[in-house]
DNA sequence: TATCATTTTGAGACAGTTTATCAATTTCAA
DNA sequence: TTGAAATTGATAAACTGTCTCAAAATGATA
């Protein structure tokens, strides 16, 4: 199991020597748990783990994803009144299709509208970490 | 002040008189507030109209701005923990540029971008009808 | 204009999510 | 092995947003 994960192992060993911070079981655990999913809730991994470790306190699960996002192994989303931590290394980023008929999610890739929101986001002087696009419409079957 | 709103004014009458609900004094006072910004949280609103009128509840806040969601004239954003009501009939559509540093928002348009989420659209067999676009990063004085 | 069923309001209680607190434990450099 | 510093778990607290409900306002109708 670690060692499915040596990179994302080296690259958070490689942050945390950078400020200080310590390798810990629970760290080591929550990563191994983590890069398992594309993306999951503090809470839902909170309930995943107690089975196997009853005791890792869900100030932890946060402290911890928190500080994957720091590390840059996770990207935190606000969904709703939650937030997804999105694994980074799992797959190239994605974007949404959402259908307002049946709640239908359809995930798409464009390099061509990444390379235009690099474009604008260099023409007004930012660096882009993140982004999120969600196109909101009617799937074939709901509009019949 | 009223009467600079009139076209918004009428689409919220409009929506009132379609699902047989009152247009109250509350919802006169916070739709001109509402439209003089471009975006705004419920809790900002709440302590701009303290002023000019301090019985004005926060519930009343969400439970309007969230009626002029539902009416068309305002879109909610998660940003951070917070919701952000932007106001749509501000200018056409437009998306935005936030620095995750000092939480300015650059608006910016970009057809190219919007052409081409038409065509990953009808390539799934969506018809958009709006869409939501963030790219998230820092600004050039964030970065240094 | 007066009536009155219905909707809305304000105030605060409440719920869900995330962070802060702090004593006890663990890590890791020396 | 030691000990300073970081981390943990448990829970309190903070924060955002919704719900409740008695009182007030609205607006259709007479």
């Amino acid at each position: 199991m670690a060692q499915t994960h040596v990179k994302e192992m080296q690259a958070l060993k490689e942050h945390l020597g950078k400020h200080q911070l310590k390798l810990t079981r629970q760290r080591e655990l929550i990563l191994n748990a983590f890069l398992r999913q594309e993306h999951i809730t503090a809470e839902a991994m909170y309930h995943q783990l107690a089975k196997s470790d009853p005791h890792l306190g869900l100030a932890t699960i946060y402290r911890t994803l928190n500080l994957f996002c720091d590390a840059g192994l996770a990207q935190a989303r606000h969904f709703g009144s939650q937030t997804k931590y999105d694994n980074v290394s799992h797959k190239g980023h994605h974007d949404h299709l959402i259908c307002t008929g049946c709640e239908k999610i359809v995930e798409f890739e464009n390099e061509e509208i990444e390379r235009l929101q690099e474009e604008v986001a260099a023409r007004n002087g930012f660096a882009i970490k993140t982004h999120r696009l969600e196109l909101y419409g009617l799937c074939s079957r709901c509009r019949h």
